[in-house]
DNA sequence: GCAGTCGATGTAATCGATTCCATGAACGAT
DNA sequence: ATCGTTCATGGAATCGATTACATCGACTGC
């Protein structure tokens, strides 16, 4: 490939009028530009990224560890995160840790060696010592989605809580009373939270959640058939299963199915996360939707405010109640909904 | 950041010996070579990245670009690519273009100047001439799932044709006789491929295909949309729609709902692609089914052997037919489908 | 008319690694 | 004892950019 010194002997001035050219310094004659400028087109030369992160200590990339790509949240929290630096002239490199703190851990190394200008993570446990360590040495980061208490770092997320209270009004006025969550993994908080805020809402409703109504699950859809399975052993199952996140929905149906039962009359299902396929499933799934698209982007100006010197913000933005008709018809409702 | 220097002067050595050490090559005393490693503990010393890279003129890094991240068969072709690549000491640096030739423009442009050692595309459309300029001069590349005839490249893909006949053969045996098809963009190869692959099985089937019952989508949920909404007001509607990609199917899902109508009694419905939700909607999805991780694994093993200068195979897999109850009910034969 | 300023340009240092080459010590062979 | 290897090591060049500093000519102002 040409490099800088190809164009400046082309052009014949010396590689510093080429590179001021390039970042269009003022200093530059008219004429010189555009003798560089030529040069550049017939070598069909283009700056090497390397050499420059090198010499200026910026690479303009951003880094994206989520927990798990093949879920539709984070696919579609990652392409937003995407768009919205590309707006603002930087790339993102994904690493996908597929709920495992070990390659977590690998992606922010492999992220980190490559001077990457800042960090976008939705962290799996609660923080392996090099992220912390890199988060306390001054490296930009912000959490987005799930994050890790007692570390400054700023979190972007939705907040889920009044919507859990809504979907449990909602199974309360359909005349459910044995409710069953499937939970994440306590290291997450998504996956303490979400549970927390079921439980909330259950006692304000005077409803009991006995422990064996609470199953623990990894965000995997795995997990959510075994959870499921499990419920459905019971001497007493419950009526309805919460699932806090759509994979695990997915695997709650695939318990269902196997068992030929049916939703909702033998099991309603709720998901935290909606997704567009719930529109289509048999029956179509009661979700509680998340702002995905302005998470992702608002986590990156965050992060951009960051690393240009900016105080970045904390955001919280509320998630809500999409009732669609997996928990059992209430003619007057659904209508409106989609 | 401690650089290599720091490394140095805290073990009381040269930057060449630390550096060798690094690298373990042979020539470093035992004593040399434990000071080093401890100086790089107590620093807590990372290697730069892009300060080898820009020496060693490699990035062990791999360019995926790939048509649009947020289609579920494209998302698990991702992750296969990254898994096998992470397996074979590389990083995936992906671009998703979202059907669109400006951005996928974007995205090749940027991974070459980060100087990536290898690129996976899965072209969005002929080819740019950025795309095919890097290709003829000599970046390695690979294409995936699509490709682009005429230019020197590897291509793994997966061959739809078989499978292709043998959903029209289902479709036959049913008794359907007015097939349509929506499309994929022409200017790709699997979306003019499974127009010919399904032409051609009609043909074996001496049923017509009317270019009325050819819509022309663009692998996006609202082109498939459109399309239907178009057979729907034909005078002669068709029976069934096999949609190119599993997101038109989607979309042909949500005309088809929009209207009240039902699947498969008003409409059947085929896609090209399965995905797990396939299994659930209402009603399961027929569709065909690619070897998705395994097209992912083969194109980077392709790809690193041309990195590494051995010679890279063209590798095309089969697909297959997996039929569920969204064509009609045929009961000997699914039950033991899924 | 001359000092001072400004604009355009080139030279060279620099970023953090890798690696060629030179050097010197140790050691075995004759 | 001397010569030739081999091994361990350090010095310095190098990759391809950016940028501080020096230089030089032209122009302005008094």
């Amino acid at each position: 490939m040409a490099s800088i010194k190809d164009v400046a002997a082309e052009a014949g001035v010396s590689v510093a009028t080429v590179s001021r050219v390039l970042n269009d310094h003022p200093s530059v004659s008219e004429d010189a530009r555009t003798r560089v400028l030529a040069a550049v087109e017939t070598l069909g030369y283009r700056p090497n990224a390397v050499a420059r992160s090198l010499r200026t200590d910026q690479t303009h990339t951003l880094g994206l560890v989520i927990s798990d790509v093949m879920n539709p949240y984070f696919t579609e929290l990652a392409r937003s995160v995407e768009e919205e630096a590309r707006a603002l002239g930087y790339s993102v490199i994904i690493g996908n840790a597929d709920e495992r703190p070990d390659l977590q851990d690998h992606h922010v190394r492999t992220l980190l060696d490559r001077r990457i200008d800042g960090l976008l993570v939705s962290p799996t446990d609660g923080g392996s010592p090099l992220m912390l360590d890199a988060a306390r040495a001054g490296t930009p980061m912000v959490f987005v989605d799930r994050w890790i208490p007692g570390v400054d770092v700023p979190v972007v997320r939705a907040d889920g809580r009044e919507a859990v209270r809504d979907l449990v009004a909602h199974l309360h006025g359909l005349g459910h009373r044995r409710l069953a969550i499937i939970a994440g993994p306590a290291a997450t908080t998504t996956g303490s939270e979400r549970v927390e805020a079921f439980r909330a809402a259950m006692s304000e409703y005077g409803l009991p959640l006995p422990d064996a109504y609470i199953g623990q699950g990894d965000f995997q859809a795995e997990s959510g058939r075994l959870v499921t399975e499990g419920f459905l052993d019971l001497p007493e199952p419950p009526e309805v299963v919460f699932a806090a996140d759509n994979l695990m929905a997915l695997g709650a149906l695939d318990a269902v199915r196997a068992r030929g039962l049916r939703v909702p009359d033998d099991l309603a299902l709720a998901a935290f996360d909606d997704i567009r396929w719930f529109v289509h499933t048999d029956p179509p799934i009661t979700a509680i939707a998340q702002p995905t698209g302005e998470l992702g982007r608002a986590a990156v100006r965050a992060l951009v405010d960051r690393i240009e010197g900016r105080p970045p913000q904390s955001v919280t933005l509320a998630a809500r109640l999409v009732v669609r008709r997996s928990c059992g018809e209430n003619p007057a409702r659904n209508r409106s909904q989609s």
